[in-house]
DNA sequence: ATGGTGATGACAGCTACTGACATCGATCGG
DNA sequence: CCGATCGATGTCAGTAGCTGTCATCACCAT
């Protein structure tokens, strides 16, 4: 992440990062499968603690609610006001790169599965159980960029409250 | 495509496309910009006529209803039942490889933008403007899975329907 | 000491992609 | 009718991401 800050994604060659790092370029890649994914590679983590936040929340939890408040467990811990500034300068060289943007979408994309298949756990029902997952990702990118954004302080939790609500208004009109 | 539907994506070179289609290696990539781009070249055109429908509807009508009202008007044109067989073929490949789902991924956030920007064009504020925008593109998106699945011969249009009302309902909950 | 295992290094090779320059055909002004 | 121009293509050389294979080495268990 030094290297892509300092000189750019595209400018920076994995024999940099191996150097840099005292290593093979080979190492490098039986570390990451490629070059994008260094700055990916906690990604499972979250995923899986969404996961279990939402097989925790208590069963009367309307679909959206559980995957909201598993959202808001998981993210308690993953997204601290100390962590924001790393958050940030990482967004800012993933923004910068469309090859980038394509794997943290494609990220995104892993998590809806995932949250879909712990609402169905849950006993929810096909399609709502897609349905409900892909809306709670779309909650969480929104209040993702809002977090990172720099004019706000309030907590992740707070602002996926927010995104909930504004999606609701959204969707009722 | 029919060599990526012949012997796979990963199996066939640009030496190989080129060859086929009787053109040098060089040219190729002036005609799209990787090797992925040839199955999302006609993506802009699309988004282009969504974004003209929803400028075309009715100026008091709600956000999400302006949303998905261009997307069936657009999609009325490019999604007939005569090209399914080839849309079935195309996705089958896609769903195939991870690196084409980036892509498709990265053209699905483009035209999240877009409707957003033509629904500012309405003078939709932020964030209602993204919320809807990326709503619509969830409907979207289940909407095609549906319209490309075996079993299903609603039209297009019919199944962009049904996948707002299943929004509402789970956003109402 | 012996053998197994996991991480690393070394090296060769393929292929996606790019830059620079030459060629060629069509078109258009004189 | 000729030469200039321009857009599309060919040619060639080069870079870098990524992979397979084999050797080495540290560590651990028996």
């Amino acid at each position: 992440m030094e290297l892509y800050a300092e000189r750019g994604f595209d400018a920076t060659t994995v024999a940099d990062i191996a150097e840099r790092a005292g290593l093979t370029e080979r190492t490098f890649f039986r570390h990451f499968a490629d070059k994008r994914e260094v700055l990916f590679s906690g990604g499972e983590v979250l995923q899986q603690a969404v996961v279990d936040g939402i097989t925790a929340v208590d069963p009367g939890a309307t679909s959206i609610e559980a995957a909201v408040r598993g959202l808001e467990t998981a993210t308690a811990d993953f997204f601290a006001p100390a962590v924001r500034p790393h958050s940030r300068a990482r967004q800012r060289i993933i923004d910068a790169h469309p090859e980038l943007q394509e794997r943290e979408l494609i990220k995104m994309a892993r998590l809806a599965r995932a949250i879909a298949e712990a609402l169905r756990e849950r006993g929810v029902a096909e399609p709502s159980a897609t349905l409900t997952a892909e809306t709670a990702v779309v909650i969480f990118r929104v209040s993702f960029d809002r977090w990172v954004a720099d004019g706000d302080v309030s907590t992740f939790g707070a602002l996926l409250r927010e995104s909930l609500d504004g999606l609701r208004s959204v969707a009722a009109a």
